[in-house]
DNA sequence: GTCTATAACGAGATAGAC
DNA sequence: GTCTATCTCGTTATAGAC
């Protein structure tokens, strides 16, 4: 399970999407030009304009394809993992590989570049994060109704933490290029945010007030 | 206290320095050229030529006067507030007046875009986390020995998971233009990360096995 | 300390041949 | 579908006058 691309196999578009996909998750969307793509793949910049009109379409096709794949393995999430708990580690594990080859979120980059961004790239970085969160809604709310998480607030707004946790780890941990210093704030974020039930020590407790 | 600079009677650099820093904060050091800060200041751009010999050295400087900023408000916070959980609410406070003033923190905007900056301004962003988790760990560790933190974890790992945690919370919130998602994320972390002893029904209990 | 002028380059983009 | 050639503009940066 990744979120990343792997190689093969593609035609022309494809191969200039997984490029500029790679740019823009390292160096960031104003980090890199046509030409850097178009020199990684020995075509011109005019072969890529005939692909994409422009940058923006570009950066469109961009989201739109991250995005879709990002759901597709929160869906494989939904199929194979059992209980919350399973799921919030597959979905952490998601943001680890994207770390692991040396990546920011596309989405995460993105945001802190949001100014800068054409008005239907800005709705697709929003529309990426309502859907991770709208998704980790329901498996927090799965994960208060089975019992395997506790129920410490809004499941919305845990959502919101988590996202924001993630991505802000991410971001931290890229610059020292230190993947176990993302693993370890995952690991406490998500074991203080819906901290499994306490029940090891013979009784009942909850954990707020 | 804020981080924010307050305008007024400064000189040249410092009006340089300001605009550039908002121009940083808010599209990224790659978002912005000479040209958009001399025509705001109604300079040309040899004038900043002369005030800081490339944009490499401005963003050092940036860097440089950010910290400096940063660090004298954490020092304000040991010299005021009391305890340690006064202490995590006015540096999560810190962050929250950068995201009202419409900017991301400078260093995570800077992180974002690591891996296109010179490396004396790489070095500098490493220096403002590091100075960040050093004092919040110390901050944690007094929580610990006052008895006012739950003792979760490692010290100095908590730290850590704060400053990704309050750094990806603003990327996210600034996208939204929304504060209140901020402000809740926020106090979902720090009450999960170092939530306070449980004492109120009546006996004490540990909240981890 | 600020200016005009310009160099030198890279960006995104287009026309039209093949 | 890819190319050459070119355009236009914006970028960082420098020389030298005032």
């Amino acid at each position: 399970m990744t979120i990343n691309r792997r190689p093969g196999d593609v035609d022309t578009a494809t191969q200039i999407l997984d490029v500029a996909e790679r740019l823009a998750q390292s160096r960031g969307f104003n980090g890199f030009s046509y030409a850097d793509i178009a020199a990684e793949l020995r075509l011109t910049k005019a072969a890529l304009h005939y692909h994409f009109a422009g940058k923006a379409e570009l950066g469109e096709a961009l989201i739109g394809r991250y995005s879709a794949r990002f759901a597709a393995a929160l869906e494989g999430l939904d199929t194979r993992a059992g209980g919350a708990p399973a799921k919030l580690e597959g979905y952490a594990n998601l943001y680890l590989e994207v770390l692991r080859d040396q990546r920011m979120c596309l989405c995460g980059m993105l945001a802190a570049e949001y100014q800068t961004l054409p008005q239907r790239m800005r709705d697709a970085v929003i529309h990426f994060f309502d859907a991770n969160e709208a998704w980790l809604q329901g498996v927090v709310d799965q994960g208060q109704h089975e019992g395997t998480l506790s129920a410490a607030g809004s499941a919305q707004e845990i959502a919101r933490a988590i996202v924001g946790g993630l991505e802000g780890a991410m971001l931290v941990a890229r610059s020292y290029g230190d993947v176990a210093r993302f693993q370890a704030a995952m690991t406490h974020l998500l074991a203080g945010l819906i901290a499994p039930p306490l029940v090891q020590d013979g009784h009942t407790n909850s954990r707020r007030r």
